[in-house]
DNA sequence: TCTGAAAATGAAAACCATTTTCATTTATGC
DNA sequence: GCATAAATGAAAATGGTTTTCATTTTCAGA
């Protein structure tokens, strides 16, 4: 397994935390890091598994990746801009078990977000 | 600029009003339909710009469709062996507007799936 | 200090959804 | 009919992402 490059992750940071691999990859040439775009992947990779860093999906399709605190939230995203905000689950966490206890389900998780037009767009 | 084929609406509405690009042509193919795939393309685009469908991400970043209007439900997926439930989201459709409310968005959408272990697994 | 196994690296190729090109067929108005 | 526009689809191009594989680096133990 590989464990990941952690000139990758500072440079996730100072992108804003939110960042495409192709963007990092191109930040990290253009500062002159000696870095291959497969390492990139690699590292956003492994930071989505050690939960360091969470990952979304651009209308195009493309992945981005942002820094994640800890607390277990969700996402309002506009998906013109790309604008996040994070926003608390409670009701969420509730529904998610109470449907799960109802089928039967264990050991369970869930995703969810929102995206739409923020009032800039 | 191309209309849509109807048989692609068609085809959509009878996956569920839920499938890939990929999924409507194999559909297609295997009721014998003939459409290449490059229709089945644009006929989705056409009628995402027409506002017949909407269209979202799934996590790998293909693009699924979906008819606007029809209520839709989310899935509840056992992750060992892939039994997927249907349910409805009452719950969430509210919360969704709520928080997206609060924050100012329009064109408001969603997903949220749920996962975990089904009894048998 | 040596040595070898394991991990990390990255260039190139493979993958795959999607888009574009372009030549051909079909539909439509006159 | 005839001409023009629209629709079609095979094949090629595109582009993000993953895989392959040979090489380099790391590092624990002799």
């Amino acid at each position: 397994m590989s464990r990941s490059n952690p000139r990758v992750l500072s440079t996730l940071e100072r992108a804003g935390g939110f960042a495409s691999a192709q963007e990092v990859y191109q930040l990290m040439q253009r500062e002159g890091e000696q870095i291959g775009l497969t390492t990139v992947y690699r590292s956003l990779q492994s930071l989505v598994n050690n939960k360091i860093v969470d990952v979304l999906r651009r209308d195009d399709g493309e992945a981005i990746y942002r820094l994640c605190g800890e607390t277990h939230h969700h996402h309002l995203v506009c998906k013109n801009c790309g604008v996040t905000i994070e926003i608390e689950g409670g009701a969420i966490e509730k529904w998610a078990k109470s449907i799960a206890a109802e089928h039967g389900f264990k050991d369970v998780g869930h995703t969810a977000e929102i995206f739409g037009l923020c009032s800039k767009c």
